[in-house]
DNA sequence: CCTGGCACTCCCGATCGGAGAGTGCCAGGG
DNA sequence: CCCTGGCACTCTCCGATCGGGAGTGCCAGG
């Protein structure tokens, strides 16, 4: 186990190194944090931080610099999440209030956490296997023709067009629109198949095959909806990445591009609180270099989607996390009023 | 006026310095390309082309460059459009071919575009300006809560929520949406204001607050809608921009972010082919040093919305050329077929 | 267990010099 | 008049050299 001053000599580290990108020595250490003990002193605890793997130097005789487990010491024991200042909570409340809609508000967000924190942002739009139905529709576009129009809790709309295999009338139309709804509002997507699984039997023969391809499309719907879209935002933050420019930075931004990736990036945070990803944590090898702080965020007591920024191992965790989790608790708020 | 051979050193140049990425000298010219003179002659026709302001020498006794003025000749009277492959242009049309729908469509030729230039995509939104209405719809959602739905000729569907100053009766609601669709189905949206302005009149003085609510939730919804959307992809390949990376790579980010600038960029383009606008040309200062390739791109006879890339001004302008003309026909096709 | 001292290592930046590439100019020849 | 070979000149680039400085590890003493 650690002592204590060996977890203070980490943090001082850690904190130096995040602020000037250079190794730090036993010298500047005592200087600037005042640890009253020599330089000595902490060089025999560097050594013992680096033997347990916290700490590394990048050549002989030079400074060191945190490990990723380094880092996962610092953010589990060492750190706070550092909250933000007033003027920013207002900041934040007022840009986003603005927002007009729900692709709005995501896009805001988006650019909101890219400033705050300085890094890229990513934003997922609220998922909808946890969303309820609001409201199904059914339009006659024409004779055998329908358009399925599907509202949810969150205020997605989509819609879906239908070719029927036989017409079918108004009064089975408004019968079969009254039906659904009565039915699957306020429900949950997961819970919609079992409750429309007999609707088909309730009709006329004629119009059971109609029925069956409004089911099917609507069922689709929901699944096809469920794949997650998100936004991201911030790019040019990568530029303030490190030394080794083209290196580091292209395999991020084609991981960036692939949505994928990025899904199941936020996706893997079981965490109900925050989750924080450091370098090499991250499956992906594009991102070995890289941390991801994610969090989750919904309207009301549960978390719809996730969203979080992506940096240099090399950030200031306490405030990136302080800058994550008041983002997303206001675009919680924003969600619920909407 | 220059002379034929000049024209022929500064085609050489430009080719060179595209493929090597490095200044090109008289003697390399001679060699790489049988010129059949003398490197000292090809150095008297690079003084004069130097004066003309078509080439430029990083410093004295470096090899030259070619200038943005040297770009637009070469693009203007030296180089052709090259023609793809017939294995791209299968590649080309089968990979659209799998689009399920429009986001899928643009998404696609975003990839598409991005990865055939190896450099950064950005295509448009069909547009809206020129597009038709294929359907409105309103949904009574609750007594004094409407939903309008409006679809597009180009598959787009937009939604909005209508809160009514009064509740409106079923048949009213039937009545208002035949009329509603008699009117303004298959006309341009320009043209929807004009037709939909008597309509309160014809109906109860009850109901006009209503109606007048629901067209002016229609006409505020053309117009947002009006604003168009884009898509960029392959932001990876910024980074085979250059040596000088931080400072270059950074402000392009930068303004790949605002959506307003790109837009603005595709839309400078008033020639009715291609526009290829050479790094100063551009307005945006970020994009100084960088080249934009767009074209429109219509399901018909009429282009609907933009694509194009954006690379080093220093990019393979002939292939580049190509590869836009060509996915932007299939786009254009697809779009057609659907 | 902490501390001061000391020798050692290694990076970094500046300096320097040579090689190479490229240029401009000139004088001669078709 | 234009092309050509020759020549001197200019720069950049690259590698080698070399202190300065920061930092380390270790040791002996408190």
């Amino acid at each position: 186990m650690l002592s204590e001053r060996r977890l203070e000599v980490l943090r001082a580290i850690v904190q130096d190194y995040v602020g000037t990108e250079e190794p730090v020595g036993s010298k500047a250490l005592t200087e600037r944090h005042n640890l009253q003990v020599s330089p000595a002193t902490v060089r025999n605890d560097m050594a013992a931080l680096e033997d347990e793997g916290f700490i590394a130097q990048p050549h002989t005789s030079a400074g060191r610099i945190p490990t990723d487990k380094g880092y996962r010491l610092f953010v589990d024991k060492l750190a706070g999440v550092k909250p933000l200042s007033s003027p920013e909570r207002r900041a934040i409340q007022n840009f986003l209030d603005g927002a007009v809609d729900l692709d709005d508000v995501v896009g805001r967000t988006v650019r909101l956490l890219a400033q705050l924190t300085r890094q890229v942002a990513v934003v997922q739009y609220p998922s909808l296997t946890r969303s309820t139905v609001r409201h199904v529709e059914l339009l006659a576009l024409a004779p055998a023709r329908l358009m399925l129009v599907l509202i949810t809790d969150t205020g997605r709309v989509e819609q879906r067009l239908i070719d029927c295999p036989a017409p079918i009338g108004e009064t089975v139309l408004a019968d079969l629109r009254a039906r659904l709804n009565s039915r699957v509002v306020g429900e949950r997507f997961t819970e919609v198949p079992s409750l429309v699984q007999d609707l088909p039997e309730s009709f006329d023969a004629d119009d059971r095959g109609t029925i069956s391809a409004v089911l099917a499309t609507l069922l689709e719907t929901l699944v096809e909806e469920t794949e997650e879209r998100l936004m991201i935002g911030g790019t040019a933050n990568l530029t303030r990445f490190g030394h080794d420019f083209p290196l580091t930075i292209r395999p991020v931004l084609e991981a960036l591009e692939e949505q994928v990736v990025l899904l199941k990036l936020l996706g893997e945070a079981k965490d109900p609180g925050m989750t924080v990803r450091i370098g090499h944590e991250n499956q992906h090898e594009g991102l070995s270099s890289t941390s991801v702080v994610s969090v989750g965020y919904g309207s009301g007591d549960e978390a719809v989607a996730k969203l979080g920024v992506v940096g240099p191992t090399r950030m200031d965790y306490p405030g990136t996390m302080g800058a994550v989790r008041a983002v997303a608790r206001y675009v919680g708020q924003i969600l619920a009023e909407s």
